[in-house]
DNA sequence: GATAGTAGTTTCCCAAAGGAAAGCGATTAC
DNA sequence: GTAATCGCTTTCCTTTGGGAAACTACTATC
């Protein structure tokens, strides 16, 4: 059963998260990525939502998520424009993630308080 | 019945992952736990397992994670001494995080390539 | 005595990340 | 006309992350 771990597997896993970590790394990508899964928002919203982001990194930072494809900038031809971004289909693979990620820092916020 | 989400939840969502990503953001950390749950190693069997690593971004991580107590550091008294890290108990909480993410980075290479 | 290994430390340096604050063009409300 | 909102951009600055290389104290081996 899978128990067992060859050593091939081991450092193919290491790379996988070394190479996972290129793309998410830093501070805010998850947070964002997070924050439009939950529900499609505008700049200043997701501005709110994701607390002590500045405008220059969020801007910078929702350009790299459209990049690789996580986030879709939508422009509405209201006046004046309005442009929505949303977590992507393909986004739906951080899922598991993002859910693994937010038990465990919840997990390790009660472990430090206690 | 879990497809409702309150506010309140994305909410805490969000700042169990801002929380997570405080203790293990950076290139190194998740890689070093990973490679230490696949097995005990030395100081120098890490930098020959997470390929890149400098020794002074090793040593500094170890202590990161040590105070953290993800890592155990042992020694030895052995002539010369000798010094075996390995993942604590606590790190095993990290398994999901660390399967998804070498999930998702498995996935986002093949997504790339093809 | 020379060489090698172990487990780092030290120094120097560069690049990327990130924060603070101001500004900007367009539009709408008062 | 004045002020405010939206979606940013620009500038400036500090902090952090991280790489390269040399070096150290100790021990063992040749």
């Amino acid at each position: 059963m899978a128990t067992e771990v060859t050593k091939a597997e081991c450092t193919s896993n290491l790379k996988n998260v070394i190479d996972a970590l290129y793309v998410l790394n830093g501070k805010w990508k998850l947070p964002i990525v997070l924050s439009l899964v939950n529900a499609p928002k505008r700049f200043n919203e997701i501005m709110k939502d994701v607390e002590g982001i500045s405008p220059k990194i969020l801007a910078q930072e929702l350009k790299h998520l459209e990049q690789n494809e996580l986030v879709v900038r939508n422009v509405y031809a209201t006046t004046p424009v309005s442009i929505v971004y949303e977590a992507s289909p393909y986004s739906e693979t951080l899922k598991d993630v993002l859910r693994a990620l937010s038990d465990w820092g919840a997990g390790h916020r009660k472990k430090i308080i206690g």
